[in-house]
RNA sequence: GGAGAGGUGCCGGAGUGGUUAAUCGGAACAGUCUGUAAAACUGUCGCCCUGACGGGCUACGCAGGUUCGAACCCUGCCCUCUCCA
């Protein structure tokens, strides 16, 4: 691969917008070893593909030699990001933000390269503000700049509160660039505003000011909101094989190629084919998402485990066949239905067995069952709904 | 300091004395269909008994009260939010 290729594929795919691209590409090509700022908000827990469009960016960095370092934003995890929100977000305590932190970089290494990272807690530099250094910071900016932020201004319109901590924590991750002398930081495109305060401060304490990497939002599974958390529309990358290949296969279809586009090494050849395909109607959209959920998990975790849930899936759910390892359970010899899938936490409650029940939604070795009392012999197969089983194990006396 | 709004099921959000286990939307689950765990369509969606019909119990911030009857009225308490200064 020559470089002009790798820089097409750097500063293209994937990338919402630079600033300031020209001077990014200068840098690049100078050969310095470029400190990456990443700013992880550890106010929930889990990293998904959302993230991962920017994790991937900042792991192709790393293979360039460039360092990635990467800032636990345990203080300003405590104000809540205001970027996106159109509320107030509640405040972490202290002990809630170290432990969300262990798990968040536990994710986050299963993207970007751990040896290429520096981690740095905000505590080190805010650990040691005093009122004096705060009033000092904040002297440096305006109420009006700070409101021309599209989030803020529209609340301020809509007579909504702004806590005056929300205001702060632009300041406090600008001031992050300044204490890692960041020269690029990498975000999604809503963090905009935050890399140009970054800027801003840096310059003003004569530090070369930063480029800002943006990556576009990624839209969730359900083909309309952007991917987050609290939406329930997200793929965790922490989350098991099956279970991402799963989420893959019920994307709605014309999601497809953004998630290729933004999520994996498929070609910029491959990938206009496949938009062509899917034009055209000459490729079954399923084929395209086996895919691409083999392509994710062999990020993820190893090309044999996507190996693995391929089968699974063809094996479970196209052939209606039985997975692997399959839980044994022990029942009386004749006892009702219900209670044993009750028992076996594949319903919540009895209501919700005998609803199931009434749906046709259980069966044994494939045939359906109709009434609750039944009796069994050893290695009969449950089935309840589209994907739980449970092995037979009858229960002597 | 003053004025006002509100707390309903997983979430959003109706309802303001009986016909309300509580409209509707979303999520979720099931079934049908499909080369897709997509889409579409249908149904379910508090707990318990029943094959079903049906029945019982518990629920609308918390605690009391009024009433034959309360999510809805009254009293107290807790909590959230907004505006003026």
């Amino acid at each position: 691969m020559s470089t002009k290729l790798d820089m097409n594929r750097l500063l293209k795919r994937g990338v919402s917008e630079i600033i300031v691209k020209e001077e990014l590409i200068q840098l690049l090509s100078c050969g310095k070893k470029l400190r990456l700022k990443e700013g992880l908000d550890p106010s929930s827990t889990d990293i998904h593909l959302g993230h991962m469009v920017g994790l991937r960016k900042l792991h192709q960095f790393q293979e360039l030699g460039h360092q990635v370092v990467l800032i636990v934003g345990d203080w300003t995890a405590q104000i809540g990001d205001p970027s996106g929100a159109s509320a107030t977000r509640p405040m972490l305590t202290a002990e809630k933000v170290k432990a969300n932190a262990e798990t968040y970089m536990k994710q986050f290494f299963r993207v970007v390269d751990r040896d290429k990272t520096e981690i740095r807690w905000q505590s080190e530099w805010f650990g040691k503000f005093s009122l004096a250094d705060v009033i000092k910071l904040t002297s440096k900016f305006t109420v009006a700049q700070f409101l021309a932020r599209d989030d803020f201004n529209n609340r301020f319109k809509a007579g909504k509160p702004i806590a005056i901590t929300e205001l702060l924590y632009p300041l406090l991750q600008a001031y992050d660039s300044v204490a890692v002398q960041a020269d690029v930081e990498f975000g999604g495109q809503d963090q905009k505003f935050n890399f140009l305060v970054g800027r801003e401060l840096q310059t003003m304490l004569r530090q070369r000011p930063q480029q800002c990497f943006m990556t576009p939002l990624l839209v969730g599974t359900d083909g309309v909101q952007k991917m987050s958390k609290s939406l329930g529309n997200y793929i965790g990358v922490d989350e098991p094989p099956n279970e991402i290949y799963g989420k893959v296969m019920s994307l709605v279809d014309n999601m497809l190629i953004q998630y290729f586009d933004l999520l994996t090494d498929v070609s910029d050849k491959e990938l206009e084919e496949f938009r062509q395909q899917l034009a055209s109607n000459s490729v079954n959209p399923m084929e395209l998402k086996k895919r691409l959920a083999r392509e994710l998990i062999t990020q993820l975790y190893n090309e044999e485990e996507a190996a693995k849930a391929d089968e699974n899936f063809t094996k479970v759910f196209q052939k209606r066949g039985l997975p692997e390892g399959i839980e044994e359970f022990e029942v009386g010899a004749e006892e009702d239905i219900r209670d044993i899938i009750t028992r076996a936490n594949l319903a919540k409650s009895h209501s919700e067995a005998n609803r199931l029940l009434q749906q046709g939604a259980i069966s044994i070795d494939g045939v359906k069952v109709s009434a609750g009392k039944i009796s069994y012999q050893n290695g009969n197969i449950i089935k309840v709904g589209k994907h739980h089983f449970i092995k037979v194990v009858v229960r002597n006396n």
